[in-house]
DNA sequence: ATGTGAATTGCAAGCGCTTACATCTTTTAC
DNA sequence: GTAAAAGATGTAAGCGCTTGCAATTCACAT
């Protein structure tokens, strides 16, 4: 024998109440519209009865969801994990919520999920990176939905923005390292193609290369996905080079901290005997050992300027704006001078 | 000048097409019920209008959102990770989709999300662990929310499950570690209150060191959240006593990890010195040096036999079951004998 | 008392979709 | 050729909520 079971709406409400359904309503979202003594009533008819408002309906009914959608490369790892922290809070304290999906860095997975979250009803989207297709832009154009990207910046893409400069962040770095004595360098970078800010970041290295006077085609680069386990695969392969490179740099930290992985099990003394280096400083970064030296991203801070952008577009504040934030050269126990 | 954009509905299309919304909407969801012709007809004029079917009227109107929910105590590491990934993986397989939300390990934020998820629509909920209010689970029956709870099995519960014994697991190890001549242990817990899985483990070594006729006095624990400052924080403080452990014994492998990075600094060899062990065998314990002795926890399995029986349970194909999955000890170089 | 504007409340029309049921077509069997 | 069954489509009633507008109530000055 199965009750089903009945779950209360905004009509059980109002009868309990005694008042209207536009009453109720009104109690639920703007209070200051509604007598002290109605609305006391009103609450306590919702306490008892258990009562939630149907979420599905209310946006139909107001047309926004009051929910943003983001859609980040992966979860697998903790990249994107700080900065959608922050990104999450702010948008809390604004009274939104957030739905976040993972597109594995797959440009059609991230088009399914971009009209997912849009057919949910989002009222807004912060999406990583530039490199999409023009479609979706237009899709995005033309269904009035704001959107905001980060973890880059390309002021003359004419798009919200909120991001670093990838390709000069890490030219920054790679000056470094080569002015402490490396000549011999080599690059383990995330795959380029469909994803600008792992292309930027490689750029970066080839323009400091290239402007120290050096040729392109003595730079040995493998590009494989951003996982740890790629990254000690990567190092193990250019560590088989008859001229052992004396620096790794690596897309990121995370695989980064593969090849320093994978450094132990070929016996091999980071960085005595090779050093490496990776970007973004997450977490991670400062526990492996030896600490990596590593370019730091104000996650934090992107996370809370985005969604302070996002919710401007949203609510009509503000117009479209592109933020370039400041990186910074963490020196830590991984590079050494040679 | 703000041309409002236009979206399509059904009743666009139903007019592109000449047809009736009804028919639309089986093109949409049966379309064994609409001959070839019309389905040609409809689907094109679904095309050229760029229509998106909208997610809240459909859950609206069908009553079912073909949605489930996951509310997880932390994404700030991968304790989680794998698990969702192939409870997502299946979930998709089957035709639902996923919504995650984290509680940071609060029980009032859990509760929360939880009527969030149910006010979203969600058709039925994965949560972790089984400690939470009586109330909650009122709330999920009186609704009729099917729910299954995982990373923890007490079949004496009456709940639907997928997990395992974190208290007899880590007895396991336990055992094995004194087995190996260890006699002064110490321990780093994750905070018990209201973390089931947390409690057995502590429990599980608490039990194994009793068993061996030793007395829980001598038995050193530090209970703090699950963040890798906060275990190599505790690893410290265990190592300021007079008495030295010969091994400290973490609650999961994020502590651990914590625990040998401040090894580290406090030049203390692992595990010469002091072992360290973990729980859970995130992918983090083999990278750390030295690699994590642990106990393996079936993520993947655990994550794809949750989604089956939640999707079984929706459409009433199945009963109530708890599944308790078996792990197994890791031994790697960790963890030594005495 | 009485009129006035402001503050409250109720009415009812949707929001975009699904689906039971009715209607109309086609097929099949005899 | 006809009747019955099967198949295809349309009609229209909601799903639970918000909100513009109209109706009512109230406070206060006159």
């Amino acid at each position: 024998m199965h009750v089903s079971p009945h779950i209360p709406t905004l009509d059980d409400v109002a009868n309990a109440a005694g008042v209207s359904t536009a009453t109720v309503s009104r109690c639920l979202n703007e209070k200051q519209k509604v007598s002290p003594k109605t609305l006391s009533k009103v609450m306590e008819a919702v306490e008892s009865l258990g009562y939630t408002p149907n979420f599905n309906a209310r946006a139909m009914a107001a047309k926004q969801s009051h929910t943003i959608g983001a859609i980040i490369p992966t979860m697998e790892n903790a990249i994107f994990a700080r900065g959608l922290q922050a990104f999450q809070e702010t948008l809390l304290e604004q009274g939104y919520n957030l739905l976040v999906s993972s597109s594995a860095y797959q440009p059609k997975l991230e088009a399914q999920q971009i009209r997912e979250l849009v057919a949910r009803g989002a009222d807004g989207l912060l999406l990583i990176g530039y490199e999409r297709d023009e479609a979706v832009y237009d899709y995005l154009a033309r269904r009035g939905i704001p959107t905001v990207l980060a973890w880059a910046s390309m002021p003359d893409k004419g798009h919200a923005s909120v991001g670093f400069d990838n390709r000069a962040s890490m030219r920054l770095l790679a000056d470094r390292v080569i002015e402490m004595g490396h000549r011999r360098i080599a690059v383990i970078s995330g795959i380029t193609e469909g994803n600008d800010r792992a292309a930027g970041r490689l750029a970066g290295i080839q323009d400091s290369w290239q402007a120290h006077g050096f040729d392109l085609a003595a730079l040995p680069v493998i590009e494989t996905p951003y996982e740890t386990e790629n990254g000690a695969a990567a190092f193990a392969e250019l560590m088989q080079a008859r001229e052992k490179p004396t620096v790794v740099m690596c897309g990121n930290d995370v695989l980064a901290s593969g090849a320093i992985s994978k450094a132990r099990d070929l016996d091999l003394d980071v960085p005595r005997d090779v050093s490496v280096t990776g970007f973004d400083d997450i977490e991670l970064a400062k526990h492996v050992f030896p600490a990596l030296t590593t370019v730091h991203v104000p996650h934090r801070q992107m996370g809370r300027i985005a969604a302070q952008s996002l919710v401007g577009l949203i609510e009509k504040r503000s117009e479209k704006v592109t933020r370039q934030l400041d990186v910074s050269i963490v020196m830590r126990a991984s590079l050494i001078s040679i």
